[in-house]
RNA sequence: GGAGGGGUUCCCGAGCGGUCAAAGGGAGCAGACUGUAAAUCUGCCGGCUUAGCCUUCGAAGGUUCGAAUCCUUCCCCCUCCA
């Protein structure tokens, strides 16, 4: 290749990386390595880790999935590495208390967890997967120390979370100094170019920077991407939060869910969590901000789209036409849980209990009843004592919604 | 090692001998309204065979007719000093 191609392509690969990109430290570092494996045609080695405690990856994870998928897509090596160790300390980061410590089987059932759902957006054939445990089961006290001794008490401090914690009289154990130093001795190990991660990992990454040029690399470059807020709007997707949306969830929650969003951040949603071209994204920007648009329309075209990313078009469709059907119609699902129940005369708030097995109380049952939250058969049931006669086969089968969940009881085996 | 402060229901936080299943806020759930948006109003929010009963206020004992509240021991956390 000529310069001049050399220069094209350093422009076409750095316009893709930027894209709905946070900031890359240090940038012109950054640009001399993506030179370098250009002209030298070595591509780079860009880190992703994760901890194998929470294994469903919802769509805040995706914008560095898609980050690592585009990467890849230019020829560049991505290495994930499984944090089975780091798991077991908890990354401090953004948290206001130490994290649980996990099992070594629970790491490994959420790390297989894990490890299917990130290929649905990254590449199998083009991932290096590292787990830590492979250098830090064997690492000596000696070594542990020489790694201590890289950082300052000082520096760790400055940590915002620390920080905020060592004010706020929260206990911080000393273990969890070792966090950062666990994930910089990664870069070490797998000798990264670029590590990839949220906004809040900036620490971390930069962490990597010194640990390698105390163990005579060169540092790598990091990249960080923004935090996606969860379904409330406010807080950070996040699995603990309950505010997430899944890759792996069914197409009807997926789509449910992305309807139950803030409309203010459609766009927000169009631009980190989908595949929508910049273009794309500018005209739905465009569109909402005319306030003759009723926001349903785009919320539903971006329902569709995450959908169609993780299960198809057809099922895409379905979950719309289903969600029209149950909710801007009132009508009822096509499909609910069914709960099968030997027939007789039951008392209804005990018939509720089955429908829906493990969810309710009998005293939140019966509140709910008296809240006139329970219909059977479409009918307002508010007394929670009112006979139901539950006979045998589907013909006789008893439909209920409790607020807007349904779920379906029919009598036999 | 010394001195002091503190552990309350999912979270924050009040209570400091009976009127405490425990104020208030947040979260959550439900009803009305609606676009499963926002805002607002209302109710629920330990459990149960629910006008009653049972189990909770770090743990175990004790004092008392009666304890989240008092005493003892223990466990844990924080701050300051070393």
């Amino acid at each position: 290749m000529t310069d001049a191609r050399h220069r094209a392509e350093l422009e076409r690969q750095l316009a893709v990386i930027r894209t709905g990109t946070e900031e890359i430290l240090p940038e012109a570092e950054f640009v001399r390595k993506l030179e370098r494996s250009i002209t030298t045609g070595v591509p780079l080695r860009v880190k992703q880790g994760f901890d194998p405690t929470a294994p469903d990856i919802h769509l805040g994870h995706t914008i560095g999935l898609r980050k690592l998928r585009a990467f890849q897509d230019l020829g560049h090596q991505v290495v994930l590495i499984v944090g089975s160790y780091t798991a077991l300390v908890g990354d401090p980061s953004g948290r206001s208390a130490t994290r649980p410590r996990l099992t070594e089987e629970e790491v490994r059932a959420n790390a297989e967890t894990y490890l299917a759902q990130f290929f649905k957006v990254v590449d199998r054939d083009r991932t290096e997967v590292r787990w830590n445990g492979e250098w830090f089961a064997e690492m000596k006290f000696k070594e542990i120390l020489h790694l201590a001794a890289q950082f300052t008490v000082a520096r760790m401090l400055e940590r915002d979370d620390f920080e905020k914690r060592y004010k706020a009289g929260e206990p911080i154990s000393v273990h969890e100094f070792l966090y950062p130093l666990m994930q910089a001795y990664d870069s070490v190990v797998i000798r990264s170019d670029v590590e990839i991660g949220a906004t809040e990992q900036k620490f971390n990454l930069l962490a990597g920077r010194d640990i390698q040029v105390a163990y005579g690399q060169e540092p790598q470059a990091i990249l960080t991407l923004p935090v996606l807020e969860g379904l409330d709007g406010v807080r950070r997707m996040s699995k603990s939060l309950g505010n997430y949306i899944g890759v792996a969830e069914p197409p009807t929650e997926i789509f449910g869910k992305t309807m139950s969003l803030p409309d203010r951040l459609i766009v927000r949603y169009f631009r980190l969590a989908t595949d929508a071209t910049p273009t794309e994204c500018d005209e739905a920007a465009r569109a909402l901000a005319d306030t003759s648009v009723n926001p349903m329309t785009w919320k539903k075209s971006l329902a569709h789209r995450l959908v169609r990313m993780y299960h198809g078009a057809a099922d895409a469709d379905r979950a719309r036409d289903e969600f029209e059907k149950q909710f801007s119609r009132r009508e009822v699902p096509s499909e609910m849980p069914v709960v099968h129940v030997a027939p007789g005369k039951f008392r209804a708030r005990d018939l509720m209990m089955r429908a829906f097995p493990d969810q309710y109380t009998g005293s939140a049952a019966g509140a709910l009843f008296k809240q006139g939250a329970v219909h059977l058969n479409g009918e307002r049931v508010l007394d929670p004592a009112s006979e139901v006669e539950l006979v045998h086969g589907e013909a006789g089968a008893v439909v209920f919604k409790v607020g807007r969940k349904y779920a379906k009881v029919v009598g036999g085996a």
